[in-house]
DNA sequence: ATGTCAATTGACAGTAACTATCATAATCAC
DNA sequence: GTGATTATGATAGTTACTGTCAATTGACAT
C-alpha cells in the first residue's frame, strides 16, 4: 500500500477524533470547520477534500456498522434460512454498537442536538435500507421493489432503530439487543396494535399475548 | 380575523406557490432565496421571516398531511377499535395524497433531488411519529415509550411510506390504498420475511400465505 | 380624521458552509 | 535523479442564514 493512502487514513481519522472532541465540547453548529481544521492541523481546503460537508464527519462512525451488517448478513445468509440471518446480523451489529459504548452515546447525542446531522443520518438510513432490499431481493430471487421485500428490509431497520434507541434512552441498562428480540416476538405473536383493513366481515377480537397496558 | 394576519397568509402562500415554480423549472439547489423573495415581490428579509429556512417551504405542503392525519385519528379513535381507527387515518390520508396528483409529485420530485430537503423531510416524518406515540399511548393509556405503542406508531408510519412510495414509483397507477392495504394484510397474515431470534428449539418452517417469488 | 403605539418590513452588515481555481509541494514511476 | 502525477494550501467567490435598526404600515382610541 502506498505512502499516500497511509497519510490520507491517518488523516481522516485524526479529524474524526478531533472534530467529535470539539462537538463535544462547544456542540456541533457552535463548531467551525476552520477550527475543526486548526485541531487537526491542516488547511481547511484540505479538509474540504477529506470531508465534502460538516455532517460526513459525524456520519463517518456509521458506516462501519452498516458495513458490518451487510458482512455478516452475507456470510450467513445463504446457510440460514433467511429470517434467522437477519436476525443474527441484527444482533450482531447492535452488540457491537452497544459494546462501544462512550463512542457510541458521544455521537448520538451530537446528532441528537444538531437537527442538519441528524436530518443526514435518517437519509442516510434510507439508503441502508434499499441496500438491504437488494441483499434480501438477491437472496430470495425476488426484485428489489417487491412489496415483501420492501416490508421485510424495513422491519429490519425498524426493529434495530427502536432497538438502539431504547438501549440510549434508559442510560444503556437495556441490552439492545433484549430489546430487539422482544420487538420480533411482539410482532410474531401479533401482541401489538397493527394496523389492519377496516373490518370487512367478523371483528376477531385478538388478544394480545400481554395484556395491553390499561391504566 | 385582523387584515394584518389576511396579509401573512397570503404572503406565505405566494412565497411556496413561486418558490416550487422555480424549484421545478432550474432545481432545488440551483434556486436562491434571493430569486424566491423577487418572484414573490418582498425582501430577503421578509422572507427569512416566514419561512426562516429554504427546505420549510417544500416541507409546508406535508403539515396538512400530518394535521389531517391527527385529526382523522382524534375523530375515530374513540368510537372504534384503535387498529381501526389507525387504518382508518392512514386510508384516509393517503387518499388524499393521491388525490392532489399534480402537486403531489412535483413536491417529491424536488424533494427526492434535493439531498438537503429530502433529509430534513424524513426528520419531519420521525418527529410525526413521536406524535403518533403520543396520540396512541393516550388512547390506549399507556406511556408514550411502552414498546408496542412505540412499534405500532413506526409499523403505521411505515406502511403510509411505502404505499406512498409505490403510488409515486408506478407512475401513479398503484392507489396508496391498495398497497397499504396489502401490507396490512401481509403483516397479519406474517406472509414476509420477518427477522425472529435465531431458532432456539425447532423450526416451524413458516409458510408464506403467497408462496415465496422465485427465480 | 388624527395621533399614538406596536408590529411588520426592508436595508445593511456579518458569519460560516461550501465551491472553484491555481500555484506550490510532496509522492510515485522510472 | 527526473519527470509526471497527485495532494496541499492560499485566495476569492457564492449563498444560506443571523442580527440590528430605521422606516413604514396597520390597529385603535379619541
Amino acid at each position: 500500500m502506498g505512502l499516500r493512502e497511509k497519510k490520507a487514513q491517518r488523516n481522516r481519522e485524526r479529524i474524526v477524533r478531533e472534530a467529535l472532541a470539539l462537538f463535544a465540547r462547544h456542540g456541533y453548529e457552535q463548531t467551525t470547520m476552520e477550527s475543526i481544521a486548526r485541531a487537526a492541523e491542516l488547511s481547511p481546503s484540505t479538509l474540504y477534500r477529506c470531508f465534502p460537508s460538516k455532517d460526513l464527519i459525524v456520519l463517518s462512525r456509521f458506516k462501519s456498522y452498516a458495513e458490518e451488517f451487510a458482512r455478516v448478513f452475507a456470510a450467513c445468509s445463504m446457510k440460514r434460512p433467511v429470517d434467522e440471518a437477519l436476525a443474527q446480523a441484527i444482533f450482531t451489529t447492535l452488540e457491537a454498537e452497544d459494546a462501544r459504548e462512550t463512542e457510541t452515546l458521544l455521537v448520538r447525542s451530537i446528532i441528537d442536538k444538531a437537527p442538519v446531522a441528524r436530518a443526514r443520518l435518517w437519509d442516510y438510513i434510507a439508503e441502508q435500507q434499499r441496500q438491504l432490499c437488494k441483499l434480501l431481493a438477491h437472496r430470495l430471487h425476488a426484485k428489489p421493489d417487491d412489496l415483501r421485500i420492501v416490508l421485510a428490509a424495513q422491519t429490519a431497520m425498524m426493529i434495530a432503530g427502536i432497538a438502539a434507541d431504547r438501549w440510549r434512552s434508559t442510560g444503556r441498562k437495556t441490552p439492545s439487543r433484549a430489546t430487539a428480540a422482544e420487538l420480533m416476538r411482539l410482532i410474531e405473536q401479533q401482541a401489538v396494535v397493527f394496523p389492519r383493513p377496516p373490518a370487512k366481515s367478523v371483528k376477531p377480537a385478538r388478544r394480545p399475548a400481554r395484556p395491553a397496558p390499561r391504566k
